[in-house]
DNA sequence: GATCTTTACCTTGCATACAAGGTAAAATTG
DNA sequence: CAATTTTACCTTGTATGCAAGGTAAAGATC
């Protein structure tokens, strides 16, 4: 009988857990959640994408999209319109109130990042994400 | 201006998503969610924990834990009861029915476990997990 | 071109998660 | 022992996250 401590499952709530609350905490300035943030990184990639190709980047289904689309609009940070050539298809495009934050926003994850990996060497960091990416495919 | 994709909060997040959702597979024979699960893992530790220690245990604020609770006495796997000593205490107890699916849940658990780290070495086992632990604390 | 299937998106229902604020019991303090 | 503070728990509001089912447009098939 394994201890949950021990749960391989268990490990990775937590510790997304307390990188989503550092990441929480880094945003709060601005207003936006890290889902929301992720949302606009995807379409600094890319603007106008549609709201499919958005969760298809960030591993995210279109039902969970939908609310998060909702409220990024009703807060001004992008506009939803629909694609001329597809009626079924929805395109989301970054305002200016976003290009705006883009930088600030950019620091920000930067410093989420340094924050949670900062006990770690440059070895064990490379491996950690190898590892994050490689877990079950 | 890194990818999300390298993010460790991103990678953190969806490698817990692919988690979770192993492990709800394995669990859903037994109508448990993973978090329904856990709860009772820690009354396996030890039974009759109050509201408040089963969330330093695992990790998880009061409010998150009322609806758990909730659901978990609705489903009969486990009662509540006030402690005598103490008005403010609600203390949770192992149902019959909870105490019967311990040794399948351990399975499943252990099936999960096996599952996602399938393809990695003790060592890549051991410093994933170590690294699970010490990142931010 | 009418029918069928696929695709893109949406809505609903359920289950986490946390912040913030409320209540009552217990402990502390004067 | 009365007043204050702390503790334990609860409730509400907001934000993910997914399953399942619905709708309408586009594409495929005949």
């Amino acid at each position: 009988m394994i201890s949950f401590r021990d749960n391989i499952v268990f490990l990775l709530a937590k510790a997304h857990q307390r990188a989503q609350s550092v990441l929480k905490g880094h945003l709060q300035t601005f207003g936006l959640t890290p889902m929301q943030c992720l949302f606009m990184e995807s379409l600094w990639e890319e603007d106008g994408l549609s709201v499919g190709e958005i969760g298809r980047r960030i591993l995210l289904d279109t039902a969970t999209l939908a609310g998060i689309l909702d409220r990024m609009v009703t807060a001004g940070w992008v506009r939803r319109e629909a694609d001329p050539l597809d009626g079924r298809v929805a395109r989301v495009y970054l305002s200016e109130k976003a290009r705006t934050a883009i930088d600030g926003l950019a620091i920000a994850i930067e410093q989420t990042n340094n924050e949670l990996l900062n006990g770690f060497s440059l070895e064990e960091k490379l491996l950690f994400k190898r590892l994050l990416r490689d877990i079950k495919d």
